[in-house]
DNA sequence: AATAGACTCAACCGCGAGTCC
DNA sequence: TGGACTCGCGGTTGAGTCTAT
């Protein structure tokens, strides 16, 4: 179609895209807006699914009096309007999750997301391909290659785990201390998962310990080995780790920096680290683990042995 | 302060599958 | 059976924002 773009400016919506069809007998009904949708398409749409219900797209962009597309209603109402959707940085858990599901299924983003309550696949792909193929780049290799996949699950996601480890630590502690109730925690020498268990559940999800089973029915099919299912410990290069254990990362923010952890405020934790991490990586004349590993790929559960819940 | 380049993410596009007539 | 239509998915784009120089 070779449609003329302008700006609406002339219509009695805000300034945005309208397509001119070029039939010029259609082109007054033809008027469709795209661009980013205003407050009023927002209420408007909102307002007509919260009446007549989703599907039928089409016949509900006219129905509502939307000069868009029914893809587009949909797009907007599952990716930004639906109830219960989230928005902002994806949790360390989160991004653990996308990094054990992709592992799996690919570039399903779908489904991937239906495993990320109030996340859209929208959100996990820009994640995915913002966040971690700039890893990938940054090592120069693909984000399917053995290579990349060894460096998430030797580097990336145990550093994950750290955080969220060092997370929900201060969190308890805090939430201890705020009880006046410290030595009870710390006397009771309970593991983590019931240290943990005092967390408040992340949205509608399973807790995750389970859920990195419940939420893999294949999961027997991934015979991936790893450091955690063959060995006491995580590998050199996190033991020598500043920051490798809890208490590194929990005490303060300020210490965390001075580690050389990122700080606890920046959710995509990763990125200030990746390259302290493959420099570090590269000196200790690691391979990533890769002939530790063979043909398989690493997998949530085999360094994800206990529930963080 | 200005500019260029990098990055983010909302939105669009094309395609295949499913459904209806 | 097959054509029209709808839906949903994955890939891509580009405007806005951030960051480095």
């Amino acid at each position: 179609m070779d449609a003329l773009w302008k700006q609406g400016s002339s219509c009695d919506w805000p300034a945005a895209t309208v397509i001119i069809s070029d039939d010029d007998d259609a082109a007054a009904a033809e008027l469709l807006r795209r661009g980013p949708w205003t407050v009023d398409e927002d209420a408007l749409l909102a307002g007509y699914v919260a009446a007549h219900g989703e599907g039928r797209w089409n016949e509900l962009a006219r129905a509502a009096g939307l000069r868009r597309t029914g893809k587009s209603c949909r797009l907007r109402w599952l990716n930004y309007l639906r109830p219960g959707v989230r928005r902002g940085d994806f949790t360390p858990r989160e991004q653990l999750l996308i990094l054990d599901l992709h592992s799996r299924w690919g570039n399903r983003w779908s489904k991937i997301a239906a495993h990320l309550p109030g996340r859209t696949d929208n959100e996990v792909k820009n994640y995915w391909r913002t966040r971690v193929q700039k890893h990938a780049k940054q090592l120069g290799c693909d984000v399917g290659s053995h290579r990349f996949h060894d460096a998430m699950r030797n580097l990336w996601m145990p550093r994950l785990l750290e955080r969220i480890h060092a997370d929900d630590s201060a969190a308890a502690v805090a939430a201890a201390a705020a009880a006046d109730n410290v030595s009870h925690y710390y006397s009771a020498a309970s593991p983590s998962h019931e240290l943990l268990s005092s967390q408040p559940a992340y949205g509608n999800a399973a807790p995750m310990g389970n859920c990195a089973r419940a939420l893999s029915p294949d999961a027997s099919s991934v015979t991936g080995s790893s450091w955690s299912s063959r060995e006491a410990s995580p590998p050199s290069q996190f033991q020598s780790s500043s920051c490798s254990t809890m208490a590194g990362c929990s005490t303060s923010t300020e210490q965390c920096q001075n580690n050389g952890c990122s700080s606890a405020t920046s959710v995509d934790m990763f990125d200030k680290s990746w390259s302290e991490l493959l420099a570090r990586a590269n000196h200790d004349d690691t391979e990533f683990g890769l002939g530790e590993t063979g043909d398989n790929w690493w997998s949530l559960e085999d360094i994800w042995e206990e529930p963080l819940y």
